[in-house]
DNA sequence: TTGTAAGCGTTATCAT
DNA sequence: ATGATAACGCTTACAA
């Protein structure tokens, strides 16, 4: 076991004061360039590592800063910690993550606990059920600045970046309808979400553009997912099935891919699919997805540089509180109406963004 | 903004010394009842959260562990991750990510600064082109424990979790020119890896078992991805095309996907393909991916449960020092031979289609 | 340019 | 059962 390596130690062996040692790892001017050389070379030899925590204890800041999410094993937020990582990263920042797995509770405990100083900031995408902000509003009392992305707290005064997705929903609906289908399904999780809601408010307008039915049954919330399964599975085996289905999150169209496969309901021919999701394996599945493919990375990586304007200086005033970066809709076979040929492009797109 | 909460501001309100505040927050023994009760309650009205690094520094233990991985949008890093956060937060720990991006001086300036004591352990799997493991062993030098999951360092005297790479190699290769393969290819990243070695071998033990040929161009070594996307695509277009394709890393077998969607290669009647993979659409793919599928969760919580053990007692001598957890081959249409029944109509739509 | 010393908020030791 | 005090390793006035 290698002995521990402190400033005290390196003062020691160099016949220095501790403050001065400190002040030359510091690069600081009022050390002489010999003095500088001497501690860098030791420090190397001796291979010092400065003790984050009585650094941040005296300092008061924890170069660190926390991300918040509801899971991690979806392409959307594994691209979006990918964003954040890499301003991090920039910043000399270390990222810890926290996952609520849609439990409130853990979100709120989880958030409590940050107010400790532990992160210098919070990135955060909330809980399907948050609807209570004050333990963020508590974070925020302790000066410990937020910013929300993808699943935001609007009107909370909190920054936000998301994407636009009231138009993405709204022009993925005119799509459908105009490849022909007129019995269209919204599949979506709570609408305590400002993205649930946004997205429905999309789908429900095209669907009053085009003069289409809406009726009680058209907008299905999943809470729990196998009862949620078996609703989608009576709906798609129903006299009256739907010809398009939009699915408002990624987790819910491989449901309906999973129920047509078993029960034989081909995809486009009999119904058309889309959904928000950022599945790599988008254009090889059976048949290839039309997705509202999200900007997760930049999403990311605008969140975090908002955060680090905020932690930087907090007297910063935002010229523009929410941000929105835009989606893309990308057509695929999931989508296509009869007469249209079946598109190989998928592959060179995919080339493209490898 | 609100003000700070500390010990000693409980302290002065219920006139009481700083240190009997900290015993009575830890419920320690010598304390009486009423003033734990006291303290409990005013603590928790003032929302008193006690500051982690002040902790941290005086207790030389930061309640923090480290994630160190090579990218983080992959199904099998995700769930491993779960697993390990959901080991973490049982003991009420932390975790930093650390995602190197496959790129060594990363993984070596990373694992350096965690010596400083800013964790107390670490869960790593290595980058493919880690060789030296000299900045692992100082970790260790300076007492902090280290487990190796998936991508580990063999006889380095760490100990580690992986999946049974060989046997499954060796079976899954069997399954392979049991369903009529005979021009086999196995793809794979650079052989630094030890997974990328056994998996390899137990595809070159199989082959050798029947007899069938093995050359030069037998193993195709990814590098960059960009000119081995243009090296597989000579391949299954050349004249002497494989018949049967082994992808160690399911990154890998998404490339032959997109070639074969865009050369009108059929799976699997001119091609069966398989590959180590956690995608959760596997079974979604055109055609459904036969999959060795790795225990990813149970690698992440026993990964951090040895951790664990390591950091609670650092001379418990570990009964095992390299846990195997076994992957299951799950045989789906892209391996299947012309005579075997197709398991979907997914797969009868794809062929109509093709 | 360098040294001395206080202090960050907690915990552990020793006293009462 | 409680209090006083030192110490964790570093940074930063202030002094020299």
């Amino acid at each position: 076991m290698a002995e521990k390596i402190d400033l005290k130690r390196i003062a020691r062996e160099l016949n220095l004061a501790v403050s001065t040692v400190s002040r030359a790892l510091r690069d600081s001017y009022e050390i002489s360039e010999e003095t500088k050389q001497k501690v860098f070379a030791l420090a190397r030899q001796l291979n010092y590592e400065p003790n984050p925590y009585a650094s941040s204890l005296r300092r008061q800041r924890s170069k660190t800063i926390g991300v918040v999410l509801p899971e991690l094993p979806n392409n959307f937020f594994t691209h979006v910690v990918n964003g954040i990582e890499w301003v991090a990263r920039q910043k000399g920042y270390h990222v810890l993550i926290y996952i609520t797995h849609e439990q409130m509770e853990q979100e709120i405990s989880l958030i409590r606990h940050l107010q400790s100083g532990r992160v210098d900031g919070v990135l955060a995408s909330v809980c399907a059920g948050t609807q209570d902000i004050a333990h963020f509003r508590s974070l925020h009392q302790h000066g410990i600045p937020l910013v929300f992305f993808d699943r935001v707290c609007e009107d909370s005064g909190f920054p936000t970046v998301t994407t636009n997705d009231y138009e993405a929903s709204y022009h993925a609906t005119v799509h459908l309808i105009q490849q022909g289908c007129r019995h269209l399904y919204h599949l979506t999780l709570p609408l305590h979400l400002s993205i649930t809601r946004k997205r429905l408010q999309g789908f429900l307008d095209a669907l009053q553009q085009y003069q289409l039915p809406v009726n009680e049954s058209t907008v299905l919330i999943a809470k729990d997912m196998d009862l949620f399964y078996d609703q989608l599975d009576q709906l798609l085996c129903s006299t009256q099935p739907p010809d398009g289905i939009f699915a408002a999150v990624e987790k819910l169209v491989l449901l309906v891919y999973h129920i047509c496969q078993k029960r034989h309901i081909r995809i486009p021919s009999q119904l058309k699919v889309l959904a928000f999701s950022n599945l790599e394996t988008a254009p090889l599945l059976a048949p290839p997805l039309t997705t509202i493919t999200q900007p997760a990375f930049e999403i990311g990586k605008k969140a975090a540089e908002l955060l680090f304007r905020k932690i930087e200086k907090k007297r910063d005033i935002l010229e523009q509180m929410h941000y929105v970066i835009p989606s893309a809709l990308v057509i695929r076979d999931s989508t296509r109406s009869l007469g249209q040929a079946l598109s190989n492009q998928s592959a060179a797109e995919w080339i493209h963004s490898a």
